[in-house]
DNA sequence: TTATAGTTTCAATAATTACCGAAAGTTTAG
DNA sequence: CTAAACTTTCGGTAATTATTGAAACTATAA
């Protein structure tokens, strides 16, 4: 087998898997799907499920599965190519729509359902009187109005082109850096 | 011990506290970190150590790490009233300000480290040829620059008042709605 | 001092989460 | 239909992460 070469290019490329796997990690991100997913945004080519366990040295369940994920998060796609029965998958580039992917999923996922919980927790609590009820009552409803404008954000900004919201941030920030 | 009061309060209350923690899961922190910190934003009162062992039903050795670990995340305070020893724990109420608390601290421990890693491998990789060189070269440049943005939206946001940055972003999404 | 009240630490253990690998399933070719 | 080439599933196991609980530590009070 071969192994060891250490050229400028590998080192950096193993620095970055594992980089961007212990990101995915800390994010609540399978440290394996983050690097496969780094593998594929870094490839200039496709790469087959071989390639990627052999890459990772990862077996080919944990391989399929999560490729599989990276597929339903929208962050990569697979095709055949004619003539030849493996499944090749391959990376989306632009990071802006990377960003706009992982922020449509995270908002299903996760933060609809819990805006609906902090939802039916105020309006389970806002005819109670004393003060631990109204305390909590209050905390539900803040929540509530933070966590939805969040969502209204991430909506937003996963429709758009970056090209619209990025000019606009830069805008921003020079507004309030002065 | 008393247990089972199945009022609109605790019902509510148990609710939230299974999907802050659920959340906390999903997004990379500690489950029961997760749970100590909603725990105290809906207490009217600061609590003690031990009224939060016996509300979530954990060890003092775990809320201990917790309490500390959600102080040094700027997220709750602790203070000693005159004439008890015990050491009694507030959270930040306001949402604005806990918010910020986050992403100062994910922006730290987090993002910025990220950051220079991104920031190594582009200029390890500068001059090198090759198609899968380029590859990985160009993707590095591309995260560092959109990380790099993230990071100073990070940073602006946590410095500024909500009125400031609430308002901006309502007329945002509203220009772009229409 | 010494006792008391409370906090912190950390080795052992439990709970959770991720991973492997082989058998079963699927699709295409001949 | 059967073989060949891949993919998927999933029970068992490994690795990681979280938690306990008791001893050590600290600070105050008497």
């Amino acid at each position: 087998m071969k192994e060891a070469k250490p050229t400028p290019l590998t080192e950096a490329r193993e620095n970055f898997l594992r980089q961007w796997g212990a990101m995915g990690s800390q994010w609540g991100i399978n440290r394996t799907m983050a690097q496969v997913h780094a593998l594929l945004m870094i490839s200039a080519e496709p790469l087959d499920t071989n390639t990627i366990m052999e890459e990772l040295q990862i077996s080919r369940g944990n391989a399929n599965t999560n490729l599989r994920e990276l597929v339903g998060w929208g962050l990569i796609r697979s095709y055949f190519l004619p003539g030849d029965r493996k499944e090749y998958f391959e990376a989306e580039k632009d990071v802006w729509k990377m960003f706009c992917a992982i922020s449509r999923e995270r908002k299903r996922r996760e933060i609809e359902p819990a805006l609906t919980v902090l939802r039916d927790c105020a309006a389970a609590t806002k005819s109670e009187k004393g003060k631990e009820a109204v305390a909590f009552h209050g905390m539900m409803e803040q929540l509530a109005e933070f966590i939805s404008l969040t969502d209204s954000v991430m909506d937003r900004v996963a429709r758009s082109e970056r090209s619209k919201v990025v000019p606009m941030v830069l805008k921003a920030l020079g507004a309030k850096m002065k």
